[in-house]
DNA sequence: AACCTCAAAGAATAAATATGCAATTATGAA
DNA sequence: TTCATAATTGCATATTTATTCTTTGAGGTT
């Protein structure tokens, strides 16, 4: 629907310029964009837009859009391996390579616990690692083979 | 206090191998951990350890952890340029750039939705985006000069 | 010890958010 | 168009989560 859309973009927008701690403010600032609806709408919104409510600045609570999957990235010349039989819950699904970078692509929301785990068991092969929702990124450390990397990672992700 | 980091070290691990969907839930699995507390304090601990909760799979709700600031990444060979004055409301603070990478550190909580930005204008120079929570790491095209990258950025960070 | 200070936590409650249900409206097929 | 089906929404409410206020107790300091 038309005006279902336009108000997902309004939301869109709103919540990347200011900064929105609750669905009333954000129900309001709509309001004076002209969007006519209820704190139950805009719940299901934000559920649909995967909004998340992050603690931001000076710890106060704040709405935050996460990633839309079509923005993934997508490696150049990225040597690609299979994804394993899903037998595990740590939700990976593909690995990829481009130069001192490897891209760990999982279930949505799986990210940044995968992450988690990586950073904990401190890997000499890696020197750091972000996440987004269903993305993580691993800094290779020099003079690391691609396959050095996938061993390490083995004891984390047994599946990889 | 011993008492609350071993729990707030129990919560991140609970978190990261359980789909932990409400603040109750989680409660009872800390019970079964003989983590014995209320609601208020799970909330008050959750904030603390800056857990979010994601639409995961399904549509299903889900707490999950963000990055611990420690983690953040540091450029080895990073060029560095000093971060402008803060007259916008992007968080933007710094960019380095090491390789192909150029890693963007905002002010906490700004990082998803600047790289939204990023992604929407999807400028040739950028093939890909990650943000984790302050952090942004881009993924630059090959045979694309970092002045390239910078140029590009400033019709989104004008203070870049 | 006696005192102070401050983090930690519970109880109760406020505030915020999600959802079941019914009504309405859009979409599509015949 | 007309009917059937699905999507959207509001209302009311359940559920969930944050917070105020108060108490407790751990560590320090004298």
């Amino acid at each position: 629907m038309k005006v279902k859309n336009s108000r997902l973009d309004a939301i869109r927008l709103i919540l990347s310029t200011q900064e929105i701690g609750s669905q009333e403010e954000l129900l309001s600032e709509l309001a004076k964009e002209g969007f006519k609806l209820t704190q139950a709408t805009l719940s299901r919104d934000l559920h649909q837009l995967r909004v998340v409510k992050t603690v931001g600045v000076q710890g106060r609570y704040r709405y935050v859009l996460t990633r839309p999957q079509q923005y993934r990235h997508e490696g150049e010349h990225g040597e690609t391996r299979p994804a394993a039989v899903q037998q595990e819950t740590n939700g990976y699904l593909s690995i990829k390579f481009s130069g001192n970078i490897a891209v760990i692509h999982t279930k949505p929301s799986y990210a940044s616990t995968l992450a988690y785990h990586i950073d904990n068991y401190d890997l000499p092969e890696i020197i750091g690692t972000i996440a987004g929702d269903d993305t993580v990124m691993l800094i290779i450390a020099e003079n690391t083979t691609h396959t050095a990397v996938l061993r390490a990672l083995r004891t984390i992700i047994p599946n990889i």
